[in-house]
DNA sequence: CGCTATTTTGAGATGGCTCAAGCTATGTGG
DNA sequence: CCACATAGCTTGAGCCATCTCAAAATAGCG
């Protein structure tokens, strides 16, 4: 009955979804039939800040990012979602809107529940509540390492961490380098890192002319990840 | 057979921590009979960054301020902890090792759990995981109205809010105003902010003279949260 | 009542921002 | 298949908010 890229697809995906590490698969499939898929082109806002949080969804295929506005109107990059990651379920916990929106990237697909069908997922299968706690626990010490960034650290070292982190939830491997398998603007990596695409393309240039990474339209690969490193810990004499 | 400043005062505490509403009084005296409690005197580390988390802790009496130190050395303050808050709960849940230093800066007492007794009470009484579930998501959404704030507001406006926020968290209405009941230096700005201890000593002194605060050692007034609001938004002209 | 931590203030340096202009892939319609 | 339109990117020049470093003034504390 189910075409091959539908409900046999999904269960794969939230097999490795963490939020539901340890649920045996007859269970997923339980979980899988409570939920709605939803198939969006790339620019598709899932949802946006401010709107009241209905649902918790996970990213089966594409890449989302989420943002938030601030008062002044400037755009911060909060996080990209790669499939398999939960997004929107902190809001459902939480405060009852939505505090960033969420934009696909790519065409995208997102398997999502309605905030009190998770609640009684959770009540029915407790380990899901444990992993929705260690993955907010794991959520906050990011979040807590990015502000201690951004309060301590310059541009530079800023965006090189950055890329790195995209590396590890995004990279693939090419014959170049690790590319950064998303999308990704000077104005993204900007907001990613609280600073201007201005800035950030002098940056990626510099690295460019040092051979550290491959920059071109909204596509980013790194040659020398180690370098990179280097350049995040600021070992730098200064280069040149 | 408790003396007046122990058990019994606990449970008052206990009633109102966030972390275990909905909890009946009988079945938190038993929590906290689960509890070890801890008295020191300002300056007593409770736990530092790095060190592998064993317990959860909520604050009784005093004050404690959660730190966090960059690979540079720098240090950049998470936040305050303020009476019935919980605090080393994200290691706990998450990771195994503390994200942050937890320091004492007045004296203090804390009741504290061991994780494995922690996890316990949580299945035993759901209604704490579900609590604890909400707090992380609470402290989610701060972090990222931060990140947001650090990555796009110029330093008075950022100071501005921290003052705002620590008010909500621990003011007390005082003659003057409102006095932030937490003993509070410019070093302990400047690393809220992500700025230095300096340039937080000239706005604090730039306000002074507009009327909007009394700055004195470690100690904050708030003479016109109105003003300082205006400042936060940047409704300003720029004053002189 | 002197010691020490905290704060203030000055002066100079600069990283990163802003604004302005031109460039280059990519896609589109003729 | 080409010329144009467009979104994304690069680069230059000047400016200024903020940092750094230095030194002096205060205020608690022992």
């Amino acid at each position: 009955m189910d075409p091959p890229d539908s409900h046999s697809d999904d269960l794969e995906i939230l097999l490795r979804t963490p939020l539901f590490r340890g649920v045996s698969p007859s269970d997923l499939h339980l979980i899988a039939r409570a939920s709605l898929r939803r198939r969006v082109p790339r620019g598709t806002v899932f949802f946006r800040q401010g709107e009241p949080a209905t649902q918790v969804s996970v990213l089966t295929r594409g890449r989302a990012k989420l943002t938030r506005v601030d008062p002044d109107g400037r755009e911060v990059l909060v996080r990209f979602v790669a499939p398999a990651e939960m997004f929107g379920g902190i809001a459902v916990l939480g405060d009852s809107t939505y505090p960033v929106t969420a934009e696909a990237v790519m065409p995208s697909e997102a398997l999502s529940w309605q905030g009190d069908a998770m609640a009684h997922l959770m009540r029915r299968f407790p380990q899901v509540a444990l992993n929705a706690m260690r993955l907010m626990a794991g959520r906050i010490q990011e979040l807590q390492a990015r502000l201690a960034e951004l309060a301590a650290q310059r541009v530079e070292q800023r965006v090189a961490r950055a890329l790195l982190r995209l590396a590890r939830q995004a990279g693939r491997k090419v014959e170049e380098g690790v590319l950064i398998d998303i999308p990704l603007s000077r104005q993204d990596l900007a907001e990613l890192t609280g600073t201007t695409l201005y800035t950030v393309s002098r940056i990626l240039s510099r690295w460019e002319s040092q051979g550290l990474v491959l920059a071109a339209r909204e596509r980013v690969v790194i040659r020398l990840p180690h370098g990179l490193v280097t350049v995040a810990e600021d070992l730098e004499a200064g280069g040149g």
